[in-house]
DNA sequence: ACCAATCGTAGGTGATAACCAACGAATGGA
DNA sequence: TCCATTCGTTGGTTATCACCTACGATTGGT
């Protein structure tokens, strides 16, 4: 007899902390394998995310944005430049630096990975009635400022 | 000159995934700090809802409901029967099976962890305005029967 | 000239998540 | 009686996450 599916127990599904972890971590896998099939992953994502938004933009700036480590943003942005979505260069001013900078490429990939977000956003909505997809957008909306989401207190 | 906080750049946060992945990953530690203070961890809780819906359920059936490996599970509840929150026996009907049941200290440490999610919940609702918690609790109570999140399709 | 600090990197660590194979004990149908 | 299957466990693997130290190159203040 095959194992029957997950089936949550009524009183950890009323646990709010529990249904945001699901819900993220099955939308975080979808995403990844929409991601994947450019190569992408959502570092590069949050990367290309920093240099749209603020332009060229050094290493170090871009590892305290997103709140990862320098080290570890040595293989994205390795990556990224091998992918041809970034490209970089030394900093004339400061021969320590790299400043790095999105390519047409990179906007193009940038541009897809915020399609294939959104239409993910599209089917995690459609289970959902009109009343509660308005509380997905009122409530997303707002999270977007809260302090455990800036991670700035 | 410390580190600049995080700040995530604006297209980023445009990204519902990512800023649901951020809100639930801060939960989720939060709820993780809360949880150790009593020497307790998601997993615990988890094991103590299924005994305490369903009542005395076979370690198959636990590890089945919350879509976990039974291999894993062997910790889990050991250290649930080392902490005294449940208790096990053998199958009479069949002795090949472990029959868990939560205890009176089980019970009371599972009422505990969910006064804690409550208030961190509260916690996390405190920078929203009222229509933004009315937006918290109408998509939260939708999505416990999300397919995404209950995990039955 | 010296040196503390910065920048990016190489390489490391520990913890967690999620899966797997194989084993001994036990079961029940053929 | 035999054997395929189940139950729980041991012990393993891979991947990811998030942190660390130390290094060489470079900078700028003293």
């Amino acid at each position: 007899m095959p194992m029957p599916e997950t089936h949550y127990p009524p009183s950890l599904l009323d646990q709010d902390v529990f249904v945001l972890s699901r819900i993220a971590l099955t939308a975080r896998r979808r995403l990844a394998e929409r991601l994947a099939e450019r190569d992408m992953n959502r570092w590069d994502v949050a990367v290309l995310a920093v240099l749209t938004d603020r332009g060229p933009t050094v290493q170090r700036s871009i590892a305290a944005a997103l709140g990862i480590d320098p080290s570890d943003l040595v293989d994205i942005v390795d990556h990224l430049l091998s992918a041809g979505l970034a490209a970089r260069d030394r900093d004339p001013a400061d021969r320590r630096r790299y400043i790095l900078r999105i390519t047409s490429e990179g906007r193009e990939a940038f541009a897809w990975a915020r399609k294939e977000e959104q239409a993910l956003r599209e089917a995690l909505l459609t289970p959902l009635n009109a009343p509660q997809r308005e509380a997905w957008h009122t409530l997303l909306t707002a999270l977007r400022t809260h302090p455990e989401v800036t991670g700035q207190r």
